[in-house]
DNA sequence: AACGATTGTGGGAACGTTCCCAGAAAACCA
DNA sequence: TGGTTTTCTGGGAACGTTCCCACAATCGTT
């Protein structure tokens, strides 16, 4: 009866299903709302074929408009190009997506201050809320989201103030350390990380717990800080290494000091882990593939990212449990060996 | 005069900065239209610095609705835990924001027909454009996404029939063989990457062609297949190397591979570069924070992302060039040595 | 001074949904 | 059966913009 065939410019609207169905608009749209549950009768079933035969999709501007929300999830990432960081937004964006929502992301270029304008772009890109995986201790940004009323989590690091997703740091740090202690390391070196960062706060809280209990000495000498990247790790082992009474394993905060410690050690005509072992942290996928593999804790990340989706879609609702931690496991690769020496 | 302090759940709207400034929300709205040139008149700053006060930020989806268009360009990348389509989505994030446009990702894990579907919830979100980084040749989705009249381009890879921004991968694949050839090496190894990529195809070209140019056999046990993976590079390497004339370099057609390649080296006992010249491609950060930094031909990525959307918003009206090309340069590291052996 | 050309203005109709509401239909219960 | 509840329906008003159109104001030019 009616000319199928539109013009090829011409979105299929609301309008063209029920009236190609003979039904109001209104009725179409409750029969396509995801979010109720849908009917099964025979008129629901028709109306959902016809509107699949036709070609319909949502116009989600228009949707958006009316419900006044976008179902978009803005993420903030120190950089995309930090494996971890990729690994995270991957994860969140498949929950995202298995959710019936969309994750759209913005990199600060490892800027603290940038966080506040990736925010803002994100947010006027019609966000529906943020997570954060940028959050430093004493952070003012995540004050000012709260003030303005924008729904947050913070995910990867925390702030002791917000809601957060994260993985258990302390515990990483401590089965890294501990596995170095059981293959009969005594003297341990740390590459720490930053200390804005909770994350590796944990991790180091883990080292000493770990340390304690096995009732070794904590030089102090021996926990060098640093940042997140590979030239800190260069750094840090430099320092390290020139030490008179040097450890005999390190264990460092993350992937990417760890790679550059074994470069650094390489440079020195250390060998990893003859000399010296090494054990990182993340498990990103290339350091199971360097010459000489690396031992490190894997992290959960589909399970830290559907926390924070889920905790910043019950954010308001219920505060329970402010902080998720997900569980590491250690992964024992070459550049960790026994040490049966001094 | 107005209570300036809403209700903090109530959006400001156009029509409330025209009633502040005394004119019709039609005004405000050519006022505030980004697209225009903007108006320097005493009546348009002072327009715009109420908007300002009232923290006023235009409603996208209301503007898109109405404009038919979202200003979101949809990128669709095999991973985004692959370096180098991190950085080459940071690059096209960076080009897309600088147009006042923004960028969406969906990652198709590798999955060459999830391209389809990562197009479909990319244009379903809204996306006015789309820039794949999947191109495979013969690739059918192309056809369907032209057929369907979206617009797209591809980038890094083309399938010689659409439009397309991609790094000159013939003269990276050629600066680098041309590199190795002029260290004194006789025999090369090539690690040739996939057959469907044509970034792969184009550094083949370049390799065959220094080759040529400098009258060296070439040997198809040399050549041997990969994907892009580090395991690839692994697998070739182990064949490269049980020859019984083996070369003395060897050039992958990236990074990951070239990083399995050393891998395998040092398991075989090999040690680069004294016993073998390794090059690598895109010059991915961590590879010259290895062990032996690594050769690697740089790829422009910002240029090519710019390349991109700029062929994609001047798609419709000419068609002068079909394809940019980036030209790529060799960043010489310790993984390549002199060779003046046999 | 009168005229057309240019520029600026505000009213109001879209854009495609959702959702409120009133009324119709169906289901239930005595 | 009659009455009450419950479910289902379609009309139509939003949501906040943009953009068409008609008209007013300004500007040159003779």
């Amino acid at each position: 009866m009616n000319d199928q065939a539109k013009d090829k410019t011409s979105r299929v609207t609301l309008h063209d299903v029920a009236s190609a169905a003979g039904v109001s608009k209104s009725t179409v749209s409750r029969m396509l709302d995801e979010r109720l549950p849908s009917s099964q009768s025979r008129k629901a079933v028709r109306v959902r074929q016809i509107a699949d035969e036709l070609g319909y999709v949502r116009d989600v501007s228009a949707a958006s408009l009316r419900r006044g929300k976008t179902g978009m999830i803005g993420v903030i990432v120190p950089r995309l190009t930090d494996t971890v960081m990729a690994m995270l937004y991957e994860s969140l964006s498949r929950a995202a997506v298995r959710a019936g929502l969309f994750t759209i992301v913005a990199a600060t270029e490892d800027d603290p201050d940038a966080v506040r304008h990736s925010a803002d772009i994100l947010l006027r890109r019609g966000a529906d809320g943020l997570i954060l995986a940028t959050a430093r201790t004493n952070d003012v940004v995540t004050r000012e989201l709260a003030a303005k009323g924008v729904p947050y989590v913070l995910t990867l690091r925390t702030d002791e103030h917000s809601l957060a997703s994260v993985g258990d740091d302390k515990l990483g740090g401590y089965l890294a350390t501990r596995y170095l202690i059981d293959l009969g390391h005594r003297r341990i070196g740390l590459i720490s990380g930053p200390d804005y960062a909770s994350s590796a706060i944990g991790r180091r809280q883990g080292y000493l717990q770990a340390m304690q209990e096995a009732g070794l000495e904590i030089n102090d000498k021996w926990i060098v800080g640093s940042s997140f990247s590979i030239d800190a790790g260069v750094q840090a082992t430099d320092t390290l290494m020139s030490l008179k009474n040097r450890p005999t394993a390190v264990f460092a905060v993350n992937d990417n000091t760890a790679i550059g410690a074994m470069s650094k050690l390489t440079e020195l005509g250390l060998r990893v882990p003859d000399d010296i072992s090494l054990a990182g942290y993340n498990d990103v996928p290339v350091v199971s593939h360097l010459p000489v593999p690396l031992t490190s804790v894997r992290v959960p990340f589909d399970q830290i990212a559907n926390g924070a989706l889920d905790l910043l879609s019950t954010r308001m609702t219920d505060v329970e449990v402010p902080v998720r931690l997900a569980t590491p496991t250690l992964i024992p690769r070459r550049s960790t060996k026994r040490w049966s020496g001094d």
